[in-house]
DNA sequence: CTTCCTTTGAAGAAA
DNA sequence: TTTCTTCAAAGGAAG
């Protein structure tokens, strides 16, 4: 890690590790799955009987099918490709997602960075389409190449980042884009780029990172249209679109705005203003500030720092509460399954008709787990990188300034807390949320995550924080931890995922036996697990719908497949054990 | 109106 | 060094 930036510095870096990940083998396998991708939702959808033969197939089915997981992603870039379709076409070559093979983590990966995965230097289509979501407004010059992506704008943007969110401007959804934001302004291109960053804190001229931030800025042109990533935002946006979910709900449009804005502002004392896409949503001229920046509800505000004052002016449509709190609430950056998240929960939102965030967050948990290493590397690298802005940006920032900002957390404990309460309130949870993610997810469960989690050394080599999967699975507290024996060996497949699965149950019972609202997945079982969708029964379906009934997404598919080892450790986890 | 729920991951704190 | 705890997002549900 060391070794990669020189420039910056940061450290976060170290994370950059990368390591090469990936087999190949694998890639093959997914590549075969992108093909068919579709298809198998489609299929999947069809039956979830099949689901179950193919299950027992296990071995077989599994090559073969796992990859399909990795669709889904695939999937949700599809769409937004259509809407972004220009921009992509100028970049494009023309099929993003059908390049079957992945190359390593693309995204973000810049050729200075040294990355291995960067060795091929052909993005993943994923990749491709995340810069490409992240700046849509953004009219990269098509012409603009990889090389641009370092484009010197970025730095002024940098400016902004200082500035602190209020709750009240910042919508939700703004996160993701703020980081973008972020990105682009603490980002600091290259060195030879921008110069110009300053740390608004210290006025200290910040070096920019060198490659790895300059993906994320939005700026350059030539890196917005290489580069895609799944991320989001953008996401919902086309979900918005595609399934008209309510805005509301979901950020999409906020993502959007919030970009256009925060460029537009940065624009509009450095830029020029055609670069960026005038605001689709009229609302922006507030800008967003920093995403990691809150103002807790509670008042806090940005006080004043920052950062730059024409920043706060448009944005501070609310009055500042000013003294509060001394300093900002800034957030903290989001980890690569937040972001994975955010960029797929209205997604699963759509295809579920599912509202609650604890049911869809299960879900989600469950297709991140079946996703390949390289998707889901992509978002640790995402993740990592977002670290590495928040770290530029907020130098001083530790997690531990945000303890205790939120009232309190959760008893994880098991032991004092009260489990009485939690626990009736998740039996109730778990009847609505079975059947939704049964529907939805069928994919019963974890046990993707074994597939390619990170659990797997190689997976873990492949994010750099990936690290973090593997060890933290193991590590990590939660759940995991707790139950040490059921982890996981059972599944022959991939010791490490296992832990992922069981942690999950794990966790439940540690969170507090009330937790798991489980989900049953009725699929995979083979027969025993059969008897789990009983359980699911109760729940009302009303809130389903047909379409949910067909998974939705390849993740089916790919859940079936390891639905063997699943069955066996991830059941478990999944199943409520609430009830008990 | 506030907190919980739920997920994974990162990081800090405690043991 | 290992384990445990918090927080990050999100939005309905429950108190």
């Amino acid at each position: 890690m060391p070794q990669l930036n020189g420039g910056g510095g940061d450290d976060l870096g170290a994370n950059d590790e990368m390591i090469s990940f990936k087999d190949e083998g694998e890639q093959e396998e997914k590549i075969s799955e992108n093909v068919s991708a579709e298809r198998d939702l489609d299929d999947v959808k069809s039956s979830l009987v099949n689901e179950s033969e193919n299950n027992s197939s296990s071995s077989d089915s599994e090559q073969t099918e796992r990859r399909p997981q990795t669709r889904p992603d695939s999937e949700s870039y599809e769409k937004t490709r259509d809407y972004f379709s220009e921009a992509l076409r100028r970049q494009q070559d023309g099929g993003f997602f059908k390049s079957p093979h992945y190359p390593g983590y693309p995204f973000l990966m810049i050729p200075d960075l040294t990355n291995p995965y960067l060795s091929n230097g052909s993005l993943s289509p994923s990749a491709r389409t995340y810069l490409q979501m992240k700046w849509p407004l953004l009219d990269v010059p098509g012409s603009a190449g990889l090389k641009d992506s370092r484009s010197p704008t970025p730095g002024h943007l940098s400016n902004k980042v200082p500035v602190v969110q209020h709750a009240h401007h910042v919508h939700p959804l703004t996160p993701l884009i703020t980081y973008s934001n972020e990105h682009f302004s603490p980002g600091t291109p290259p060195s030879h780029l921008s110069p110009e960053i300053l740390d608004p804190k210290t006025g200290i001229p910040r070096t920019p990172h060198p490659s790895e931030l300059s993906p994320y800025y939005p700026l350059s042109p030539g890196a917005v249209g290489s580069i895609a990533h799944p991320l989001s935002w953008l996401m919902p946006q086309q979900g918005q679109h595609m399934y008209s979910i309510p805005p509301g709900g979901f950020r999409h449009p906020y993502p959007a705005l919030a970009m256009n804005a925060s460029m537009s502002s940065l624009v509009s004392s450095r830029f020029s203003p055609h670069m960026v896409t005038p605001p689709p949503h009229s609302l922006h001229q507030t800008g967003i500030p920093h995403p990691a920046i809150v103002s807790p509800a509670i008042k806090q505000e940005p006080s004043s720092d920052n950062i730059s004052p024409s920043m706060h002016a448009r944005k501070s449509p609310v009055p500042p509460k000013k003294e509060e709190d001394k300093k900002p609430h800034i957030k903290k950056p989001l980890n690569a399954f937040m972001l994975y998240m955010k960029e797929m929960r209205a997604k699963v939102v759509a295809e579920c008709t599912l509202k609650e965030s604890a049911a869809i967050n299960q879900i989600l948990g469950r297709r991140w787990h079946s996703l390949s290493r390289e998707e889901q590397a992509k978002y640790y690298e995402l993740a990592r990188k977002e670290r590495q802005l928040h770290s530029q940006l907020y130098p001083g920032w530790s997690a531990r300034d945000n303890y205790g900002k939120r009232k309190k957390r959760k008893r994880e404990n098991k032991p004092d807390s009260k489990p009485e309460d939690f626990s009736i309130r998740s039996k109730k949870q778990c009847v609505q949320y079975l059947p939704s993610e049964k529907m939805c997810d069928s994919p019963a469960s974890s046990h993707g995550s074994m597939l390619d989690s990170p659990a797997t050394p190689s997976a873990a080599l492949a994010s750099p924080a990936a690290p973090a999967a593997t060890h933290s699975e193991q590590a990590q507290p939660l759940s995991l931890t707790t139950k040490p024996e059921g982890r996981m060996h059972h599944h022959f497949s991939l010791p490490g995922k296992a832990s992922g699965s069981t942690s999950s149950s794990s966790s439940s019972s540690s969170s507090s036996s009330s937790s798991q609202p489980s989900i049953s997945i009725p699929i995979g079982t083979s027969g025993s697990q059969s008897n789990t969708p009983i359980l699911t029964r109760p729940i009302p379906f009303t809130s389903l719908h047909p379409s949910m009934l067909s998974p939705p997404s390849p993740f089916h598919q790919a859940a079936l497949h390891s639905h063997h080892a699943l069955f066996q450790s991830q059941p478990l986890s999944l199943v409520t054990k609430p009830t008990e």
